[in-house]
DNA sequence: TAGTGGTCTAGACCACATT
DNA sequence: ATGTGGTCTAGACCACTAA
């Protein structure tokens, strides 16, 4: 009677990613009205033939997402969405998440050829090298918003210069374009949030008066050798956007 | 040979978390001038006498603080400081992060009496109570910053009234007196970042210029029923704030 | 090829919440 | 008393890196 796709390794995707991403679909397609109607960890396991470490690999991603909540003795319950952040919020907790991130929101950029990287960014990075970064500016819109909630500036390393011309526009992010592109691998990200004044040409793209407060996020990705191999930095205006996350507690 | 105390699990504590502990003192101390030099997950077996299991759960841990890096492969390497963020920053990425940065800064606060929840508050959590919250107002400062990095209003919940009354300044945050006050555990956090305009007693308190950008933090500490039993909020200058973080790759 | 960390299994005991 | 999720063990195989 069980009809549910087996949960394989075929694909190379491990399991408990595989898994997640079915529950999660369920989840965000709101096959969950009631929330403490979640399955308990030994029914997943029945049901999709894993053991135990591999449902629980799979919640612990959810979790981090904020999609599920667990307490021992009780059980599993989704998060309502309500809990999960209102309108203008941006949750991430994994690079996954940047990327999905897209979802109710269209983002178009463009090449502006290749520059120094500028002073800002070379002097936050510790680099001297000088050479020069393919840059891409582009503009992220929401729908019923009455103007834009982020400018981004994308820098690519100087290695990667050929790769960097062969991205395309309004595709997918740059960075997931670079991954096929030149073969690498991303690591992580590190992140830097900071409160700004909205510079004229900042202002004048985000729609937004002169000197209004913007939130400036820094972006470096990584590869796994540590090599910086992009740097994105995102103006948001203040009054449009919030960047919401939460944080577990410690057991 | 072995003079390690032995990980136990006597003081109630789970044994990855109490290694967890020993190694984070450990980096934190310096013990690893060369990053390679990290144990190997068999030799943190053999060393503390427990599965890998218990290894592995304490190196999520401090991956997840961006203490250490893992390769497959490779190894694990330590983080150098310089690449875990400059002067100003905050990294958090778990409850405990968030007492622990108090490290380097000290934070001193005054009871304000009760009040009923300011508007902009009580619209984000969606409170209709009317009822009269603690008020905390506090300056947090780093030494070597020619002013204060934070100007936090914390408002304690009603119910929690009694509580509230015994809160010390200077001590301990303020939710953690709270646990300690009220018996109730903290299940998690959740954060909102937006950049705001500095308004007048807040400009003044920062001694920043009125309309200046401001990272404004706003905080609600949840209990594990999801009863939100503490709020605050944190305005931050920009140009003497910025908050840190870093996202691991998806594998 | 040897050794690393990543995934996965099948068990077990426990603290905790609910019935 | 039952069942939940949290901790923990002892194995196993794998993908990957480096020598």
């Amino acid at each position: 009677m069980d009809l549910s796709i087996a949960i394989r390794n075929g694909n190379g995707k491990p399991r408990y990613q595989a898994l997640a991403d079915e529950l999660r679909a369920e989840i965000l397609r709101g096959d969950y009205p009631d929330p403490a109607q979640f399955p308990t960890e030994s029914i997943l396991c029945a049901r999709y033939g894993v053991s135990r470490f591999t449902v629980r690999e799979a919640l612990r991603s959810l979790q981090s997402e904020g999609l599920i909540q667990r307490r021992r003795g009780s059980g599993t319950v989704v998060q309502p969405a309500a809990a999960r952040g209102g309108a203008l919020h941006q949750p991430l907790s994994n690079v996954g998440e940047i990327l999905q991130y897209a979802r109710d929101s269209s983002y178009v950029f463009e090449p502006m050829g290749t520059t120094p990287l500028p002073r800002k960014l070379s002097v936050h990075i510790g680099d001297a090298s000088g050479g020069r970064w393919h840059h891409f500016r582009g503009l992220r819109t929401r729908q019923g918003e009455q103007g834009p909630i982020a400018l981004t500036d994308t820098y690519i390393h100087p290695d990667l210069a050929a790769a960097a011309r062969q991205i395309r526009p309004n595709e997918d992010p740059v960075f997931r374009q670079l991954e096929r592109l030149a073969g690498l691998r991303i690591a992580r990200i590190t992140q830097d949030i900071q409160a700004v004044s909205a510079s004229a040409p900042v202002a004048a793209a985000l729609d937004v008066p002169r000197r209004s407060p913007c939130l400036r996020i820094l972006r470096c990705f990584v590869d796994p050798s540590d090599r910086i191999f992009e740097i994105s930095a995102s103006h948001h205006p203040g009054d449009r956007f919030a960047y919401a996350m939460h944080i577990e507690a410690d057991k």
